[in-house]
DNA sequence: AGATTATATAAGTACATACTAATATCATTT
DNA sequence: AAATGATATTAGTATGTACTTATATAATCT
């Protein structure tokens, strides 16, 4: 007998998604992961902001968190039970393929991120 | 030129549909269109509580709304332009047919409904 | 016209939300 | 161990939300 999900469960999720900027963090952890410093500059928010918003997602576990270091790293949780719902609402959004490629070519791109990459290829 | 959809547009629905009792009206006029006393009876809850939730779906105009007689009937506004994405998330909620089967088979379902019926078959 | 029924609106209230400013925690570097 | 940098948490505040109670509007019926 698999659980049914409730109008309240896909009411939370909405409620989840129904802020700007969560909705578009979703949208760039579609494309790749992110740590919270790259949120701060690409939202141009304050860092606890960025933070608060990052806990709501994974308070309800719709990404996942990653200590590397000093660096936390968010991803999409795709075991999220409505991981479908999410992902056709994702749909609907515009894409951030573009905008990622614009950041990463605007040279705005904090270096937490070169960092890493860079260390995880000595590996 | 098509407008794109933005995070804001998106954001807007899903704060929209993020209450459950709406959630639930939208899937519920999904099957057949609804007057308001049949909401208040169908929610238990209070008649300015049903006309509010109302009021924010038409000003939204995700329902459309026509007089007939002292009744006011709601339908789902299928031109709006983000109902692709309110159909997405209305099929991930739970199916109202068995639900409206049962009220109505249930005999509280209020008289407006058959008065109306009625009144139509008349045609 | 007056009474009744259906619906809408307005005002008030309790609670939730998204921010800011300040501080705490944790890992790294010196 | 102290300094630095990244992130989390706390407290405070302004605004938004969903309800209640009371009242207004609109259509129908007598």
């Amino acid at each position: 007998m698999t659980n049914q999900t409730t109008f309240i469960d896909v009411a939370s999720v909405l409620k989840l998604l129904s802020d700007k900027t969560r909705l578009q963090m979703l949208a760039l952890l579609q494309i790749d992961e992110c740590c919270v410093c790259e949120f701060v500059e690409f939202f141009q928010m304050s860092q606890p902001s960025i933070s608060q918003h990052l806990r709501k997602l994974r308070d309800a576990r719709v990404v996942h968190e990653e200590r590397r270091g000093q660096w936390v790293y968010y991803s999409l949780n795709l075991s999220h039970p409505q991981v479908e719902l999410i992902n056709n609402i994702l749909n609907q959004c515009p894409s951030q393929i573009a905008a990622i490629e614009t950041w990463n070519a605007s040279g705005n791109r904090v270096k937490c991120a070169t960092n890493i990459l860079a260390g995880s290829k000595e590996k």
